[in-house]
Formats: C-alpha cells, structure tokens, sequence
DNA sequence: CAAAATCTTGACCATTTGGTCAACCCAACG
DNA sequence: CGTTGGGTTGACCAAATGGTCAAGATTTTG
C-alpha cells in the first residue's frame, strides 16, 4: 500500500491567497529585514487577517523561507545563462545587462537578499554553500579558462564577478541614496552605458 | 545674566559608558537594522543594565541618532579629501583605496549605513541631502573639469562614484557571502590590486 | 440544495519590548 | 564621618508581537 501523500491540488483561492501574502511579505521584509518585519504589517499589507494569514503558513519564519527559496532561483539564472561557448566579452557583458534589468524590475528582491546577507545569511548560508558556492566556482572556471586563452585581460574571476554583483545591486539596494544624489524617481537611469564601458575597458585584452 | 546652559564636562564614567554603549549598539544596529534590535541585545552587549542604558540615552533612537551622525562624518571624510589640484587619476585611486580599507577597517559602519539605506533612509535622508549631496555634487564637477580637460576618460562622474562605492563597501556589507564563496575569514583578499585595475582601465584616457 | 470541506475571524494568550521609577549604592568632599 | 550627587538596578507597566482556537461564513461537491 503506497499510500504516498495525496498531493492534492491547491485550490483558486489557496493559489490567489499565498500569492498575496508572498507579495505583501516582500514588500514588509525587503525593507525593515525579518527581524525587524511584523506578521500584522503582513497582513495589513496583503488585505488579510493575521489569523488568516497563519492559515496559509506555519509562521513568520516559514513565509521569509519560502521567499528566500524562490528568491534563490531567481538569483542564479542570468548566471546560469553565461555560456560557455560564447564569445566571452559578449556573454560577460550581457551578464552584467541581465543583472542590471533585475535590480531594476526586481528591486524588493535584491533588498530582501541584501538584507539577509548583512544579517550574515542566517536563512540562506546552507543555500549559498549548496547552490550559489559550485556554480560561483564553475564560472569563475570558464573565466579563467577564458583568460588563458588570451581572450580576456589576466584579472581575478572571482573579484569581476563581485565587481558585476556590487556595480548592479547597488541601484536597487542603495536606490534611496540614489534618488537623492540624482534628484529623480526614475532606477538608474544612465547605468548601462557607463557599466558596458566599465566592463569593457576592463576585459579587453592588452593586444587589443 | 546670560545663564547660558554650563555645559559641565562629562565625567570620566559618562565617557566610557557612552562609548561602551555606542559600540555595542552600532554591533547590534548593523545587523538587525533599527526595527530588529532590541535594547536588551544592546545592554547585553554592553554589559550593563537596561535602565542604566536609558540614564545615558533618552531612548532606543537617540543612540540610533548618535550613531548615524558620529557616522556621516567618518563616511564623507575620504570623499572631502579628493584634491581637486592633484592628479586625476592618482586622486580618484586613491579616493579607491581609502574607501577601500575603510570598508576592512569599520565593517559595522558599512552596515549600519547600508542598513539604513536600505530601509529608505528614514532616519538620514535629511543629512544626505543636506551633507551628502552638495559633496558629491562639487566632487562630479571636479572630475568632469578633469575630463573635459582631457586627463581622465569621458565617463559619467555620477555613476563613476556610485561604483566606487558600489565594489568598496560591497566586501563589507556582503562579507557573509564573500567568506562562503572563497572558503576565507580574511577580509576582501586580493581587492586591492583588482580594483586599481578595474578604475584605472576605465579612466586612462584613450589618447594613452 | 444540503452536506462536507474549505476559508475567515474576533477574542484571547504568553512573551517580548521600550520605557519608568523609587530605592539603593558609592565615591568625593566638607 | 556624614552628607551629597552622580551612578545603578529590581520591579514594574503598557503596548506590541507571534501565535492559538472555537465558532462562524463561504465555497465546493455529491
């Protein structure tokens, strides 16, 4: 007898109602981090009740894993999507235009994720040692590889790579500072250029 | 009868207690943010009583308050030292450097900042615009007066700062993930050549 | 359409949190 | 050596917080 879990489907309202919670709990963690996020702005935020909202997750924890879980996905792909057999300035530099698109469309995402990590990634540090730790050392690999083909300038993979992370994340973790300093609303606006170029110059092997 | 405020000398016990509380504040506000730390966390760390904290400080803002302004000066200090009479390039690697070890030197710093950026700048927006920005503008004249004048590479000045800032602070306030990714306790190992690099790539003008 | 299953919530609870206060300690000084 | 003033704290408080539960409202389904 199997009696394996009956998965059961998860019904319009199930789907709608976690949807909503999901969305509202981004807005509340992105900002004010889990210590710091209250089930009541949650709810408030989502038009639901606590006790409804409790309905639908164990707890506060369960609801900032599971967006930290999705958020992980979400996180790797454009890294995932550099492929090894591009051309290398071409596929780093599309990396670094992916990764700007999302702090753009993604801000409360990078917010969230900034968040955990200056807590010292207390939810997410088995996460980055799992997933983010082979793949970081994989691409870092056909960087490298890259390098020694003469392709690229001799520059440590690893430092680029964070140099791409710190340049992009920056207009949506720091937007606030931003939004001052440039005195407009709009996500940085004139960082594509200036990051291509940056990248660039930097990449460009001496032979030219 | 001017009756000025006698602004009596703060005894030696007001002096090391301020201290001891404000350093283990600004431990406690740099990772849980404003909202997630308590002032039971903060007397812990302190070692003193809860109420003792409340002789030194009228509240849990006031010491968030002193932290933030005690920071701004620290934060715009390596900008205000940029000459505009040196040379470019040496001026603005320099200005990398600078930021960079103080992104080594007062990791907790970095992340109270980042912390209240994140959330907005609630409590800071005021100084950035009042402190902040007409540094930061006068510095983008600076720098664009270099280029114009055809020592540096036509790049946006703006978004030149936002990088520096960007890739310095990044190995302070992404430290947790930074350790995971390169197996190290040691603080940004090898930032320093790699940043020189990226910076000075960007900025050599084209005529060489 | 009625029963079953799912969804929703007001009232409640224990703990935590920022903050108060009266009493107590203790070194300095006349 | 007793007084005085700064320094310290146990006990307490009201509000906020994560979470529970039994009872009702609504939807799904036979």
């Amino acid at each position: 007898m199997p009696d394996d879990a009956p998965p059961k489907a998860p019904s319009r309202i199930q789907l709608r109602n976690r949807r909503r919670i999901l969305d509202a709990a981004l807005d509340v963690f992105a900002v004010h981090g889990y210590r710091g996020a209250t089930l009541d702005q949650i709810a408030d935020a989502a038009g639901l009740s606590k006790p409804n909202i409790l309905y639908y997750f164990a707890g506060k924890e369960q609801i900032h894993v599971t967006l930290l879980n999705q958020l992980m996905e979400t996180w790797l792909d454009p890294l995932v999507e550099m492929d090894p057999g591009g051309d290398p300035l071409e596929e780093i530099l599309a990396y670094v235009q992916r990764k700007l698109d999302m702090a753009r469309d993604l801000p409360r995402e990078s917010r969230l994720f900034a968040n955990e990590i200056l807590q010292g990634a207390p939810r997410m540090a088995p996460h980055l040692k799992a997933d983010l730790k082979p793949l970081f050392d994989e691409k870092c690999g056909i960087i490298q590889s890259w390098i020694d083909a003469g392709k690229l300038a001799p520059i440590d993979p690893r430092h680029l790579i964070f140099a791409i992370w710190a340049t992009t994340q920056h207009y949506a973790d720091f937007g606030a500072q931003i939004r001052v300093l440039l005195d407009t609303d709009a996500p940085a606006p004139g960082a594509d250029p200036f990051l291509q170029t940056l990248f660039t110059n930097l990449l460009k092997p001496a032979g030219r």
